[in-house]
DNA sequence: ATATAAACGAGACGGTACGTCGGGTCTTTTT
DNA sequence: AAAAAGACCCGACGTACCGTCTCGTTTATAT
């Protein structure tokens, strides 16, 4: 027999549905209306809430967006396996790139970085915590090649992490995600180098 | 109701002072209120001008802001020619940061990019305008350096440039544009890969 | 040989088909936009003219309109002569509404009246210009009524007209021209008092 | 023990203060700058209140307006009992046109007409509200006038309304409330009609 | 002929206000 | 005591007109 955890205070809790509402409401709301559409107004109004309870769980736009964003990209977490580093890069961000592209997580991220960009209050919460979330995986992934011998000692994990990362932003933020084998051409001249002969790009290529 | 030919004349022209009173007026607001405080009408305010005279002119937040940004910005057009290709990529970035760093330029930028991803339509006017005409110099730099031999014939031009951009554009969005030795280190890796041996990479670095 | 008036001064004479152009756009844009769409940059851009010609000629909306009006309302101006006092009053009313509801004029009307309430310099050049004009017609009317012994020699002139004008604004204001017997009605009442039992009344609309 | 009637609905209730506020605000603002200078926004600023707020409460100026008149005009709702008809019609406009003079109420009267000429889904309105609300104390002057035999039973009582309403707006819009004798003059020739000659009227008032 | 002056179109401009939207905060009721 | 709903102030939105001004063209006198 489960017993709830005991509270310090009366009153009533918080409700799950209206949670779930106001989530549900800021995913339609960004399909039909875009970021400009997305208004806490616009959000309260439809999930049937009042603005205050809004306020008062997320505090702004952002931190709602954030949660929009978790909660839609479970599928973008696999931990990929398929044996080499270059191999398990593509498969990460082929499957960012889609899910950005087919669900509403792409327009979710691209209002989260303006947010960013309006408040300065904002930037070093989402630089810590969304972003940082974001980064673990890659990271990890640089990690076991590294630890596996594929990568030398001693790479710049956080400065390759910020040209993967800069470039799928870039992408994102103009809109052009379409174009999947982009992903392969970038992996493949991240660990080649420009200066390295394509030949060898264009191999990699048809591996995948 | 019939009406006369109308005839051929001008009316007013536009009046300079008013143009220049604005863009100042839009510098000076960004600089003290930052990208929050960056409303149409605190910049017609502060410029003693109408709305309407603004509307007239720019038609949106982002047309403004880019024009603050293409005056702004003179000084990072100088085409450097220091001999490598890795040099000029070099001096040309350390300016551009310098300038992001130090002039309004890269509150200006952030700006654009923001309000790139409110409104759907303001997005491809900037990409084929604005952020064309930004990529022009870095474009230059890598034709010549395969014109030189120095980069492979088939090297992806337009790839190459989106990295080097969403790099950069990484790093302002999320204020990192302090670390100047940053761009030297990622310059190297664009160039030779993250596979190579960074202790090379960093030979190579000195060599030049 | 005849000579036209000579002009004190040199340069081009003001175009009558300007003026005409925009004494027709002001009545087209009434009938189209009514008076809360009859502004001076709607009247010139139908007329294919320029604010500042209107200005030059008019000085405000109200003399715009009350040129419409005395332009349009000829028909009014009929001095009727029926053979009595009430009949040729309830001739010259039957005829105002009539125009008042039939062409723009009422509207008009209605629009001088509401210019002359927003403007308090308006109202006394309208009073003793614009409505002086009007009240000619019937004061000769009322003149003609006492000379022939019709109307006692110590009628008060003006309060009778007051009375007239009152009612007729009033309907005109309130938008009720349509029933005709109304006026009929009224001239009976007016000229036989609330006293006088009113199948007197119904004996004088008999008549007519 | 009275009860408060229950409310529907949870939330603030209309702050008293802010709704008093706005209503001083326009007084004040039409004292001082005129029918014209009478803007949402002016009233706005002056009550320290925010023109959403007003727009909530009040939908358009007329209605504002109207309020107003309507919280400045009590003094003119007494009902008199002076004996006679006449007496008491030349109390009942005495006292009208002394508040139209002396208080905001004049100026606030003629803005509502002005108003309803503009926007023609206002005046149905403001007839059938506003204006039928100042006829009910007139036109029970008139039925009991009628019951008591002093005036024929079948007195057209919405015309006699139209004949006094007329002759007083027509003064109101024209600025002509200063000389008290014409109400006298005028509810003579009223009730006496024009044929009757003017000292008997005289008489005739005297009888009464 | 050639100045000169006025009328005119076009339209830029500083203003003011419009009516609306949204941001946050506060008050009041409900759970 | 927390949740929820509505009122509220505030600021900005983008637009419409206001009435004035400049600009260059055209047209009618006057030299």
């Amino acid at each position: 027999m489960a017993r709830k955890p005991s509270r310090s205070s009366i009153g009533s809790l918080r409700s799950p549905h209206t949670h779930k509402a106001i989530i549900i409401s800021a995913i339609e709301t960004l399909k039909e209306c875009g970021y400009s559409g997305l208004s806490i107004e616009a959000v309260a109004r439809r999930a049937g809430a009042s603005k205050p309870t809004i306020y008062r769980w997320w505090g702004n736009k952002a931190a709602l967006i954030a949660e929009v964003y978790e909660s839609e990209s479970e599928q973008i977490r696999k931990e990929p396996d398929k044996g080499s580093f270059k191999e398990n890069l593509n498969f990460l961000l082929l499957n960012l790139w889609k899910v950005w592209r087919e669900t509403i997580c792409g327009e979710a991220f691209r209002c989260v970085i303006a947010e960013a960009q309006l408040d300065p209050s904002t930037l070093p919460k989402l630089k810590d915590e969304f972003m940082e979330r974001r980064r673990e995986l890659p990271r990890k992934l640089v990690e076991n090649a590294i630890q596996q011998g594929e990568l030398p000692k001693d790479t710049s994990r956080e400065l390759l992490l910020d040209m993967i990362f800069g470039f799928c932003w870039y992408r994102l933020l103009t809109e052009q995600l379409e174009v999947e084998a982009d992903i392969n051409e970038f992996t493949t001249l991240l660990l080649n180098g420009v200066l390295r002969p394509t030949s060898a790009a264009v191999q990699g290529a048809a591996e995948v």
